[in-house]
This record gives C-alpha cells, structure tokens and sequence, in this order.
DNA sequence: TATCACATTAGAATTGTTCTTGTCAAGATA
DNA sequence: TATCTTGACAAGAACAATTCTAATGTGATA
C-alpha cells in the first residue's frame, strides 16, 4: 500500500481506529483478502466493528487507488494492497493467490484492440498450490 | 462451444427443449453473458422457466467443459462458449468482454513460480469500449 | 458552544447463487 | 403393456456476498 498514516490523513481523510486497524491489517499483506479476512482480522481487536464498515472503507480505498480489487476468486471479491502493478498465481483448488514478481510486455496491435482504449492489463495464471498438489 | 445437439445426446444427457433453448443461445454467443442474461433470452420462448434451471443447466455445462466461466466482472459471473484458451479485452465502464485473437507465449521460470503446477493463463486487458469513450 | 462534515453502526434490503422438494417424462426392463 | 429408473424441471426457500439506509457519534472549525 505504501501509505502511511501521515499521507493517509493528509489526503483530507480521518483516521479513526476502526481504519487504523483496518489499514493495518492491509499494510504489507500478501495474502489478497477478502472482505470477510478482514473483518475478521480486525474484529478481534475490535469486536463491535460492522461488516459495512469494512465494506465501506475498502471501497473508499479502491477509489482513491490504495487498494486494487481483484477478480480471480469467482466467490468473493480479493483486495490487493499492492497498488503496482503485477501478475498473479491463482490456485484452482484452494483459491490462494500469489503475487508474481515477472513481468512482461504485453502490445496489442490496434487493429485487435476492437477500438478500445487499453488502460492495463493482468495475467492469471492458474494452477495447483503445493499444498493441494499433496492433497490429491 | 462446438457441440451438436447430436454429441450432446451420445454423452449421455437428455436432450430437452429448455436445454435446446439455453444451447440454441450460446452457441457462437460471442458477448460472455450472465446467467441472468441466459435467464432473460430464453424466458422469452420459455415463459416458465426458473431461473435455477439456468444455473444448473450452465453448472452442468461447466463441469463437462462445455463452457467456461469468466471471472473479469466482479459483479455476476459471466459464462464462455467458447472453451478453447483465449484472452479477453473488459471494458471498466460498460462491464462489455470482447474476445482476443492474439497468442501470447507466456512461460514462467520453475523459480517464479512459488511451487505451482501451472496449468493454464488468461489475460485481461482493461480498457474502455469505443461506447464508453463517447460517453465520457 | 454551535455547526458541519464525515465515519460508524446495525440492520434491512438487494443481488447473485445454491439447495430442496415434489413432480414429471423418457427410456429401460419385465 | 405395466412398471421401474433416472434425471430434468419448477418453484421457492435458503444462503452468501454486497450495498443501502437511518440513526448516532466524533472531530474539526467558526
Ligand atoms: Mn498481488
Ligand atoms: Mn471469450
Ligand atoms: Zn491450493
Ligand atoms: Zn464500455
């Protein structure tokens, strides 16, 4: 995320507890949680936290660009603290995804842009974690 | 899909005017629709079918690898006819998913690749539509 | 202090998806 | 033909994820 509480409130925001805990959680993760990790994560410290609070406040992230939100988990949106951008490993039976440090160059000739503006792009590549390897 | 209504029957399966309906409409569907759009084009000829036959027909379908299911739209989850590997352009606007003709050759170092078992990748390229762009 | 702008909470509401149950039809079997 | 078996169907309930709403709280500012 690469955001530290003075720029976090610099940017004209409050910084309540309940989002200290929340970007703290965030800060550095790699695991690409879901709503529910967080809540949980950050209920344990803070029991009366809401749902919609998490729920409001990684929204409110996204929007300012903090936090990515991720796509590879047909059951629940991922959000990505690492801001910049990188591929992932997505694994089909646990739905662990990974951060992939690779990098690659990706054109597109604009006769096969279909007229579209491109703006980025993400690889998933998908697979079988070690752990679920073992387990079959 | 490439899937006559004839290999559909030597596979076992029942062939029944709701099931020749939902095929009739993904075959060749190039615009990666919901179940909910699946839902809404065959109600029209179907007036009585349920929503939940659609979500078992394309889970069927899935899991015989007759369509793929599409993760780009964080939103609804979006189904593929078209099961050979291929990437696809999203537009951030409109939610809109158009095909790619382009091949990438994407290999990842042994070292890269956090112990997975690769087993295939897909590129999303996020951009805005030629609608969208007037819009804006 | 009074006021304002937001955050927060809790729960309701909505949306998307899955599960359950009773019913039915086609094909297989006797 | 009569019965059996299998699986699809319809309808709605149930469930899970997400969003919305309304009431309340809090810090900053005038
Ligand atoms: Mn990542
Ligand atoms: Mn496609
Ligand atoms: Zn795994
Ligand atoms: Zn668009």
């Amino acid at each position: 995320m690469a955001l530290s509480q003075e720029q976090y409130r610099e940017s004209g925001l409050k910084l309540t507890p309940q989002r200290m805990a929340i970007l703290a959680y965030l800060e550095g993760n790699i695991l690409h949680p879901s709503a529910e990790d967080v809540f949980r994560a950050v209920r344990r410290r803070f029991p009366t936290m809401s749902f919609a609070t998490v729920y409001n406040t990684l929204e409110m992230l996204k929007k300012r660009g903090k936090v990515v939100e991720l796509t590879g988990d047909p059951d629940k949106k991922r959000f990505d603290p690492n801001i910049r951008p990188h591929h992932h490993l997505i694994c089909t039976g646990c739905r662990k995804i990974v951060d992939l440090k690779t990098e690659f160059n990706l054109t597109l000739k604009a006769a096969d842009q279909a007229g579209f503006q491109i703006m980025g792009n993400h690889i998933e590549f998908t697979g079988l974690c070690p752990d679920c390897q073992r387990k079959r």
